[in-house]
DNA sequence: AATGAATGAGGCTTCATTCAT
DNA sequence: AATGAATGAAGCCTCATTCAT
């Protein structure tokens, strides 16, 4: 069985990604999971613990992920675009958008971890403008005279929102919402 | 000189829009406007009361200006959709990303009053989805084969994620952002 | 009728000087005035603003009252003593031991504050020092050869110490206890 | 090397005489020593065990050696009242006020507890009135005419008030201040 | 001998709100 | 139009303590 802090973790990617961090309260968080407040700051020492243990839980893997995707030598970088896209999406479908959470609420950290959470941020998206830019060397035309830290904010943009409107039982599934995303940027009729 | 009313809307819009409405309390509403807590409600009644000014004070002029644009019969869909973008990224510049906040914590309004705001952003949403039928009747592949709601939502996406990283001072201006968004969605080069 | 605001001062007195700062709650305090704890918070911001506040009304009000017995110039130093000894007495029967309060917890100060009041503290001290100075100059031997701040500290010591063991139902009053007290300083039969 | 126990022990006298016992906790204590909580209770039972063993430790050691003061058949009150204070300012050096907080805290006892520690007190005072009544007897003019009781707790104020004012890189050292004091109240120029 | 998990009680504080002025 | 007094509910957190290991 999940052990008590995994439980925690998630009931808190989903609760602050729904209700924002200063709307969720320990008490709620408690109840989700169905255990005592003071258990919740004996795992986390503090509410911004528990933002922390989010972030800790989502960098490491999501960054090491996307990197294998843009590291990877074989590739085109519209393909590359494509699994990104799959890949954002999917992490949006499961957990929430952990990216636009980190962004709205990092300011609720301490300066030092502030400054952590910020750099990595920069760092995953910094792997979607290497995409771009192999994009913008390949391809004849696409992103061609673009900004390529927009085009990455305007995909960022496109996919985070999917948080606030998706919902499981609507007429799309979350791959061929990808899909389409994909085909908006990259063109394709 | 702006009437105490108008500079608490503001500073509401201001604040919830960077804390979150749970994140905004009424004391730091009255503390940034320069008033007692109590006079704040004085003008509110309560913190929905707020919320409510808010929306009031956005929906009722921005869809009547877009619905200016959708319904001119003399021009091309994609010259809407070019004007749509112009007119959105503005408000977002100036007023920050009211729509994001009005998906996002009419949650705390009561049943009525949600549901009217629900409809009105529905509205709201329509107006560009019209924008983007029109094109799909027009052009010969833009859009095409596309979920038009998906297109309308990738659209806002872009745009009101603008909120979160656009900062006056950074190098692109307003109205450039605006242009390279309605360029990556046309395909233009 | 005493406003709750001089009805909390004198309670906070009494219990923080019982109990220590430590030991005093918020709670106790509301429960001791009839008020509720949100009410306390109204008038002092913080529990350390009730701290500031016994202190703000202690030493003006002391320091004042005793300067003007040691800047007399008609009277002899042993007088200054002894007045001194009674006024401190009646203080301390009073109020309890607002000195001592003010040594052992002005730590629960934020910096700025605590240097104030560290600093009135050495003022309020400086003045018996100044009496155990003119002392000095006038007797021939009372204090001769003696640490004129360490007697002044064995004088805080004996009639502050009395805040922890006098009971007015005991066999001595204050003004008796005063007296023997500078009997045995003064060294008289 | 010293035990757990040991360490603890003069740990909590150190954190109790500084912040009082309500505002030491056993978190801290365990902080301190370098252990978990748990391990701080698994020695004493609970907070009240540790107030126990700080009494425990103290009384049965200083009542000892000062009964062997006082019953010194072969030399004067006044001698024993002048090595009394060597030893009580050589106490309060080494360990702080632990009679200070013997008679502040002792309230945080149990009942019988409680009744144990005051009747110690009170031995340990009665010690040193019986000082005071030899001097009383011997001398012609030394504490003539003074509650015999007063005397003592004027004399436990001057020295338990070394505590608060007390640094060890001050200008005194403690048995220049156990001196002068002997002189202040014995009436030596 | 030592510890982590878990908790209930309570402490400080924030907050939205009511009322009287 | 504007505010201070007062409050109940709730939020974050500390703390002493129990239990199992």
């Amino acid at each position: 069985m999940e052990s008590t802090y995994d439980r925690l973790v998630s009931a808190a990617i989903k609760l602050m990604i729904e209700k924002s961090y200063a709307g969720t309260s320990i008490g709620m968080l408690a109840e989700e999971v169905g255990i005592s407040k003071s258990t919740v700051i004996h795992y986390f020492k503090s509410k911004e613990g528990i933002l922390l243990a989010i972030l800790e839980n989502f960098f490491p893997v999501a960054i090491k992920e996307l990197r294998t995707v843009v590291n990877n030598k074989s590739i085109s970088g519209t393909e590359k675009l494509r699994r990104f896209l799959y890949f954002q999406m999917k992490l949006v479908a499961e957990s929430g958008d952990v990216l636009t959470l980190v962004i709205r609420e990092t300011r609720y950290l301490g300066e030092e971890h502030r400054k952590i959470y910020n750099q990595r941020h920069r760092e995953y998206e910094g792997l979607v403008v290497k995409i771009i830019e192999q994009i913008q060397t390949e391809e004849t035309s696409l992103f061609k005279n673009k900004d390529k830290n927009l085009v990455m904010k305007a995909i960022f943009g496109m996919c985070n929102y999917t948080t606030i409107w998706y919902r499981p039982e609507g007429p799309l599934r979350i791959d061929e919402i990808a899909d389409q995303f994909f085909d908006i940027l990259s063109c394709n009729v």
